[in-house]
DNA sequence: GCGACAG
DNA sequence: ATCTTGTCGC
């Protein structure tokens, strides 16, 4: 396994990088062509680091979407590409999740990811920076609701309500446990957002986080620690 | 002007 | 994200 440099000409200031988001956000694409929930793979992609070294762990793991059994995994180990800054994640986390991608011996399917599609500043967060990179399906489940706002869904799973920007609905707060806090779900690439609602609740049979983002950031977590294989298949 | 702000 | 033990509850 090799660690991934930071590309060349990746945006190395704000202003850079709010130049590539102006440029690629239309090319997102919210025509409904991922598989139908339940069906064919969903993958999970999710990273950890480790602040003094600069290094970043990226996870895939793809689901076998009716059963949730994990069906292949891969990781990549990368130098941070960027700061964090609120509306900029992508630019920290996308060239390291692309080689956990790249490294997965089949096709991912929908991608979800851990994080905001288009309910962003600019409406081009983490997950439609990685559809349109990538061209695969892909949908952001996010733990909070950044600067939106929302009104609380009622108590059970599968209730949800807007996440709004003014009046703009920009992603769900979607109950994916009783009486449990939201998870909040936005577009990526090629889902609608009814879809996208559809597969979280497809892939929340136990817990308030997704399977695919629970199994990744587990992987990409012991991986840092050196308590995972970072290349399942090559001892 | 001052906070708040995905991970 | 990450720093961190035990503890209450199903």
């Amino acid at each position: 396994m090799t660690t991934v440099r930071i590309p060349a000409g990746w945006p190395a200031t704000e202003e850079q990088a709010l130049a590539v988001q102006d440029e690629l956000r239309g090319k997102v694409v919210l025509d409904e062509t991922g598989p139908p929930p339940g069906a064919g793979r969903v993958t999970g992609v999710d990273v950890a680091y480790d602040d003094g070294r600069d290094v970043v762990v990226a996870a895939a793991v793809v689901l076998d979407a009716a059963t949730l059994d994990v069906v292949a995994e891969a990781t990549a180990i990368g130098q941070v590409s960027f700061p964090y800054v609120p509306g900029l994640l992508a630019f920290r986390e996308i060239p390291t999740v692309l080689a956990a991608l790249d490294a997965l011996p089949c096709d991912p399917g929908l991608v979800v990811c851990d994080g905001y599609g288009l309910a962003h500043p600019r409406r081009f967060g983490l997950a439609a920076h990685l559809g349109v990179l990538t061209g695969l399906p892909t949908i952001g489940v996010a733990k909070n609701p950044f600067t939106f706002t929302h009104d609380d869904p009622a108590a059970p799973r599968g209730s949800a309500t807007p996440l709004l920007a003014g009046t703009e609905e920009v992603g769900r707060a979607l109950r994916t446990r009783d009486g449990v806090k939201p998870v909040f779900v936005s577009v990526g690439h090629r889902v609608t957002l009814p879809n996208a609602c559809a597969h979280t609740l497809a892939l929340t049979p136990a817990y308030r986080l997704p399977e695919t983002t629970r199994h990744a950031d587990s992987l990409c977590r012991r991986v840092l620690k050196g308590t995972a294989d970072p290349a399942p298949g090559h001892p």
